[in-house]
DNA sequence: TGTACATCAGTGAACGCGCGTTCACTGATGTAC
DNA sequence: TGTACATCAGTGAACGCGCGTTCACTGATGTAC
């Protein structure tokens, strides 16, 4: 089963996660196709696995560095930055497995519910940066308040608990804030959208970072990327 | 060919880019399936007609957006919000389209030069919208200057020119944080990132835009989301 | 106005391929009495 | 210690399918003289 799953991560490192194939999968464990249906009843179900795995692999290397970070004495800002680079090293070690999750939907595939749970650590992580940032006081209050009502399902207060309150019940808009600026700095560089003008891409994320957190309210390290 | 590529389009958006058939295309058509090797000749340049097409339509929905809010006499701020809504509408009206550019790459796709340029066609307005910021002495200097020293190679000035001086010779930085939170904002929602948590998503995203934007020293209009 | 020829859009059969999934089966290993 | 039985991991053949691409071809339309 393990074997099963470090092959068929194999092969989707190789030709991505559309093209996996179970027969190929069987192959290269050097067994007949059908006998794959002896640990996973579809391909779909193998998919799953995939995702799962990887969902709960990104929120790993998310908790140890923000835990780290904070065992380190670092602020807010600089968990965050930590968490960043985190979740970055690891895309770029298993791009597949990153597209699989945070690019484009798998076509035919529909997932099921059980890949919520894996997917949703990372927002903890997210929003438990933000939280420390209140208590600490580091968090910059907004210049103007945005109006929150009617913007979030009462879901998100299942998994982050009880929103902050004024003037950082904005806490949601600053997380997504950062999740859309992690992973699309992510995403930018690992899918090939520039093209060949950047030159430095590690400090570059960094410094995307920085930029965007600024803007949530979150300080990073003074020197990052300086 | 123009009818070719509108049904690859209409079973691109039913089945998504990698499942794309030659042969199913061609019956739609109500064609043999060598017919369509008339018009192109292999499914790889009938995958590079359709996304030279998809960047150019998010160019071209891009530069509209900017000069209409310029012509009406909008700052930056303004100009990058309208910019950023009109990709964001053409995203979700053409959400396989989308993925075709931002999301994974297609398996065993090999893209030739020619996406290049209708590709950075976006990345123009980015750094024109931060020009007249600068121009107009409404982008906020940086608190703290980055060292942009062998951050980008020299091509960077053939697509956006001389970079301006400094304080704002980080300009290429901004751009990418608000290229990354774009594009970011765009794909958690059309990727199913928000897993039912999000309720009025347009609204999250014009303040998602606005928080990054912030971080970037870009001020958007103050009513945004609010 | 009529004829010869070239161009064009599409046909139809075939190639070799890999895929997911099913089914009845085999033989080795473990367990109960 | 020996025997009967159950479990397990995997086999091998077959199903029906859709795919990209090639090739020699046909028949309608347009063009030149």
């Amino acid at each position: 089963m393990t074997e099963l799953l470090e092959t068929a991560r194999q092969h989707m490192a190789a030709d991505g996660a559309a093209a996996l194939s179970l027969r190929a999968v069987a192959r290269d464990l050097g067994m007949v196709s059908s006998a794959v249906y002896r640990y996973v009843s579809s391909r779909d179900e193998l998919l799953t696995l995939l995702i799962v795995g990887a969902y709960d692999a990104v929120g790993l290397v998310a908790e140890q560095a923000d835990r780290d970070a904070a065992a380190a004495g670092g602020g807010a800002g600089t968990r965050w930055l930590q968490v960043c680079r985190a979740v970055r090293k690891w895309a770029i070690a298993h791009p597949q497995e990153y597209a699989l999750i945070y690019g484009s939907p798998v076509p035919g595939y529909r997932a099921p519910t059980d890949t919520v749970a894996p997917a949703i650590r990372i927002w903890r992580v997210i929003l438990g940066v933000i939280d420390t940032a209140i208590a600490t006081g580091t968090l910059r209050p907004p210049a103007r308040p945005f109006d929150i009502t009617g913007l979030v399902t009462d879901d998100v207060t299942a998994v982050a608990g009880d929103l902050p309150s004024p003037p950082f019940d904005d806490a949601i808009v600053r997380g997504v804030g950062l999740f859309a600026s992690l992973f699309g700095a992510i995403s930018t560089d690992l899918f090939g959208h520039y093209k060949g003008f950047a030159h430095d891409t590690d400090r570059l994320f960094d410094l995307i970072i920085a930029t965007c957190a600024e803007g949530a309210g979150l300080d990073l390290p003074v020197d990052v990327g300086r």
